[in-house]
DNA sequence: ATAACGCTTGAACAACTGCTCAAGCGTTCC
DNA sequence: GGAACGCTTGAGCAGTTGTTCAAGCGTTAT
């Protein structure tokens, strides 16, 4: 990170504004890692991911474990399932969701490390 | 992973649910965290932490890099400033915004990772 | 002082989000 | 087949969010 100590042109930077311009992704992954965060910015889909950190669960587990209502968490789980955060699968009468992979745990170690810093 | 092969217990499985208890953090924690990925998702604030990444910029450079009012800009900057995800100082009449650590660098480079795979 | 400049702030509004409720679908069991 | 069960889905509603607009604050320049 640069520091400039002083401010030899006053009001707007064109040198810098030239060079910060080349730092922004597209526009598509732009628009894909913000509705990335979205998902994780919301408390009943964090503790969705993480109940299903230690195993599979079907979805009125869910609701059971969060003391919520079964349709609000299939709501919820097709959230995450459309951004594969979560895989299922049938199992009798039930249906089963499991953490997609691992990306989920990294990502969400990373914003603890930051709240508890 | 532990991925059962069968549904011994129908409906509510009362073992799991008791394990994957005990892997909710605390509330606070769970809201912490949330508001923490709420702010990284809005594509706005996140091309404003992309600019940062560069150097340190004045509240005029970035409106004008994002082609946004100095007023939108402002209001997220009083956001990611309450998070503090960046840091400002005054310099003249300007007042430069910079990224407040590297904490923005490794949760914004797992989430592209992510949205790359 | 007074004006100009850079930035902040609050109100207002449209767009979006998460939950509830009621209805419906697919599978299993009788 | 038909009932029961687990889950999904769409509409509706309250609460939230991001931007605009207008006004105001603090610093600098005259």
């Amino acid at each position: 990170m640069k520091e400039l100590p002083v401010c030899a042109v006053p009001e707007i930077h064109p040198d810098r504004i030239t060079k910060a311009r080349e730092r922004l992704p597209d526009e598509d992954s732009l628009f894909a890692l913000a509705d990335l965060y979205k998902i994780f910015g919301d408390s009943t889909r964090l503790r969705i991911l993480y109940v299903l950190f230690e195993s599979e669960l079907c979805v009125c587990d869910i609701a059971e474990l969060l003391g919520m209502t079964v349709s609000a968490i299939s709501h919820q789980l097709r959230i995450l399932k459309q951004s594969r955060l979560v895989r299922y699968r049938r199992c009798g009468k039930s249906i089963l969701y499991a953490l997609a992979d691992d990306h989920v745990h990294t990502i969400l170690g990373e914003g603890m490390e930051h709240i508890h810093e």
